[in-house]
DNA sequence: AATCAATTTCGATCATTTTCAATCATTCGG
DNA sequence: CCGAATGATTGAAAATGATCGAAATTGATT
């Protein structure tokens, strides 16, 4: 075995499993100790792996732990006010008892503060949001089945799936990567297919996006304008926008950032 | 066991009970009291745990409010170590890459730990074990679909989901009510329904159960006997209750709580 | 409430085992 | 034959486990 093959089968060792140990990659190589180490050693000073005390680990921190699962990775801090305008006033539209669907996303994922007082029927393929709906809130939380993605923070599954089909809402609320003339765009074709399976599934579709979203342009688009019943944004909106936006007969809001609403609380 | 590995089991351990003892992670681990508390120690100064007398607790405040989706309440301090060990018996059974089928309940919870630095794919109905392991593991995670019931803890759909349907396994683990004779009981009737959805999505069916539930009678029965292919206990086991099961085809494991291991391989 | 005894837990020390790094001999390919 | 890579050996370093006295907690009694 050559040594470049030594050093890939140790790299993708270490993928695999959090640590591995000289004596695995001894059985797995059949080389000597003396030369794994070698091996380790060289892959250590090119920052390929981490060598620790018995072996080797991946390069990649073991602080995973607060990056999976966790609401949103430091949730974008920008626009974090505008957010959580744009959410309340998204929640304000329902009433209590509503059924509703909320799409993963940072921005959706704000409405789980004014949601802890609700008592409504959520439906989510939100992991984030159903665990924060669960711990801090009584409404009634159902979820879409299927894999978790990390890094999107969403479940979705490969396979129709008859929950999502039998869970009829009056309103869908989902976020975006842009709007523009040409409809409502996404970045990543994961959440474009977790969101084409819910779109369908309420009368209304509500759109949540901050005002930067209207200068954005991505390559996938996911629906046409005239789908959408509302639209809540911030006061950053151009004109130019939401003439479009009222133009397509969509109706607009446009959520007070800064001070009053009607009373709120901080949850 | 490695370094880090313990590192990563007693992070996992201290997320679901206010404070973990250093003898629950010796039996984790497997390792000595005075290994255990030197690594307590480090953990320490890295900030990841707290160390206070008698074991470690999580560094953030036990601040969770919220009574529903917490792993499980005060559930049963007795017999967590019985559990503990039935549990870990239960991962190892594992082979790195499998795909599992993990029912929700309070002792199949406590495989969430030696499952921390496994990387399997990892099914279940339970929010908790999918969010632990989510936070705390590598390990692919797949959800069933549906609503949240809070006091079970499960995700239960009254439609057939084909995420449960499609998704096939070597193993499926489950814990029970009781265990007799006449075969597997459950208390619950939702846990039943749960159960019956994911029994035969497995090639084999290991239940987890402690001794004392040898002695345990329900009224509704979950499957005979035969249909099990493994049941773990522990010592307390009743040599008539082994009988029982070793007449009926089944393998007996009996997990040793307290001290001795076998050698340990990985991978 | 205060004190004392009994139990538990901790920290330090030391012996044992495991792992490492350096050295030297051997093999392999040119 | 040379040089690079590998394997083996050995003393050093590190990690682990066990032991024991000190400190803390518990709870029982006065």
């Amino acid at each position: 075995m050559h040594e470049k093959e030594r050093h890939r089968i140790i790299i993708s060792a270490v993928q695999d499993r959090p640590v591995v140990t000289v004596g695995d990659l001894c059985t797995l190589t059949g080389v000597s100790e003396a030369t794994i180490r070698r091996d380790i050693s060289t892959l250590h000073m090119k920052q390929k792996v981490r060598r620790v005390r018995g072996g080797a680990e991946a390069i990649t921190p073991p602080q995973f732990a607060g990056l999976a699962g966790r609401p949103f990775v430091v949730n974008e801090t920008m626009n974090i006010a505008a957010k959580q305008a744009i959410a309340r006033a998204a929640v304000e539209m329902c009433s209590e008892g509503d059924s509703i669907i909320i799409n993963g996303g940072t921005t959706t994922f704000q409405m789980v503060h004014p949601l802890a007082n609700r008592r409504m029927q959520v439906f989510t393929n939100s992991f984030p949001i159903a665990e924060h709906l669960l711990k801090h809130s009584k409404n009634t939380i159902m979820l879409s089945g299927g894999a978790i993605y990390r890094e999107q923070n969403i479940i979705l599954s490969p396979f129709d799936n008859d929950v999502t089909r039998n869970f009829y809402a009056k309103r869908m609320f989902m976020g975006a990567q842009g709007l523009g003339p040409i409809g409502l765009m996404e970045a990543d074709p994961l959440l474009i297919q977790a969101e084409q399976k819910l779109i369908g599934q309420a009368d209304e579709l509500v759109v949540l996006v901050d005002s930067s979203k209207f200068a954005q342009r991505s390559s996938l688009v996911l629906c046409q304008l005239d789908r959408i019943t509302t639209v809540i944004t911030d006061e950053g909106i151009p004109d130019k926008a939401a003439a479009m936006i009222e133009a397509a007969g969509v109706n607009l809001i446009v959520a007070q950032s800064g001070s009053v609403q009607e009373n709120e609380v901080a949850s």
